[in-house]
DNA sequence: ATTCATTTTAAAAAGTCATTTAAAATCCTT
DNA sequence: AAGGATTTTAAATGACTTTTTAAAATGAAT
């Protein structure tokens, strides 16, 4: 019997999530294959062997970080619950689901942005957030006149970037307010939800 | 007598422009002398010849960069005007800095979190935000009942990040709102900026 | 135990990149 | 126009990376 979770994992896995790590924290160029192999305690070569080419071991890698990264979004946005309780939901399970994975948002952006590898117009998953049920919520809720009427990407918009920026802002974000551990960020990561939550439906409410 | 704008620039001007677009574009491990060298129509031994080394050269670009991005936003919020007043400037004029100059903060917040090359800790300018006129100005009206208490650092993340998301997230939000040219995307950032301005100045006045 | 497929390794090969070199071209001063 | 400094170029160098190769190790099936 085998306690050890590294060894569990055979090692077309091992390497895939220490590519995963590699890739996140320094994308595409700045991983060298020498650093996952290394990540992984295993042979370059070996590398080549699973997956062909750096190339193709990348595509996996950013597809599913992708997907993770919307569809983590989309699962939220379509929850039928109440408006209110949905966007408390949608801010509480996303913050904590970035801070598990914090490398997430620069990394899926940045590599976007270079439009290097994988074509943006073949990602399905963002396309679908605007026939969310949340989507559809602002709407009616709109014309019923429940809440102010809004452009539903401008509130995606904001929600997203709100819940995003302390992940990819970080350093500054502790520099600016002379965070001296994790805790703190943690306490300012948590009362951020309810800043964010306030904000949100005061908007959504006024008028 | 030349007209043109390229030839009026010294080789050494130029080549800094071309690298300054490049490393913006593609960071410090995706962009390649070859590139710079070829932007600026220039032999690459000439980028040594005037910059020492790449890593040189890139340094100078980011620390401008840097300076660019906060200095900034430090400038607007010193401006002594009342909050209301100060924040719709901040919106207005933050949002048509980043239209000018897209690609900033991506490149100084990815290229801050790898942490590559220069020291976070030396840079000043985050640090004086906490300083300046604006947190000073929500700490007071707080104090006084003219606004609700908040953290300062809440704002100010909000803040930034609804201004900077648009320009990140760019390739997404067109491809979510079905943007068909610029103008489109260009209307949306117009509109972003009351609906920043409203959901910001809204929860500084509810309660 | 032998055979065969799979996995792993070390080393070579091929390619890319930043940097250096030395010669050539240009410019400026006299 | 000649001389000397500055700028520019092509080519070489050397370090590093990805990929390929072929042999070695391992494991499973007969």
């Amino acid at each position: 019997m085998d306690t050890s979770r590294e060894t569990d994992l055979n090692t077309e896995q091992k390497i895939k999530e220490a590519a995963r790590k590699v890739f996140l924290e320094k994308g595409f160029d700045g991983a060298k294959l020498k650093h996952i192999a290394q990540e992984a305690d295993v042979n370059i070569a070996l590398v080549n062997y699973y997956f062909r080419s750096k190339e193709q071991l990348y595509k996996s890698i950013f597809l599913e970080a992708f997907k993770n990264f919307f569809g983590t979004i989309y699962h939220l946005l379509n929850d039928e619950l109440p408006l209110e309780i949905k966007i408390w939901k949608l801010i509480d399970r996303y913050t904590d689901f970035l801070a598990a994975n914090p490398h997430l948002p620069l990394f899926v952006l940045s590599e976007l942005l270079k439009g290097g590898g994988v074509l943006i117009t073949d990602l399905e998953m963002p396309k679908l957030l605007k026939t969310s049920h949340f989507v559809m919520q602002l709407r009616e809720e709109g014309e019923r006149g429940t809440i102010r009427k809004v452009d539903p990407i401008q509130v995606l918009s904001t929600l997203i970037g709100t819940l995003v920026l302390p992940f990819m802002a970080k350093p500054i974000i502790t520099l600016i307010a002379d965070f001296e551990n994790e805790e703190q960020f943690r306490v300012f990561l948590e009362n951020r939800k309810t800043v964010v939550f306030e904000m949100v439906m005061g908007y959504l409410r006024s008028r």
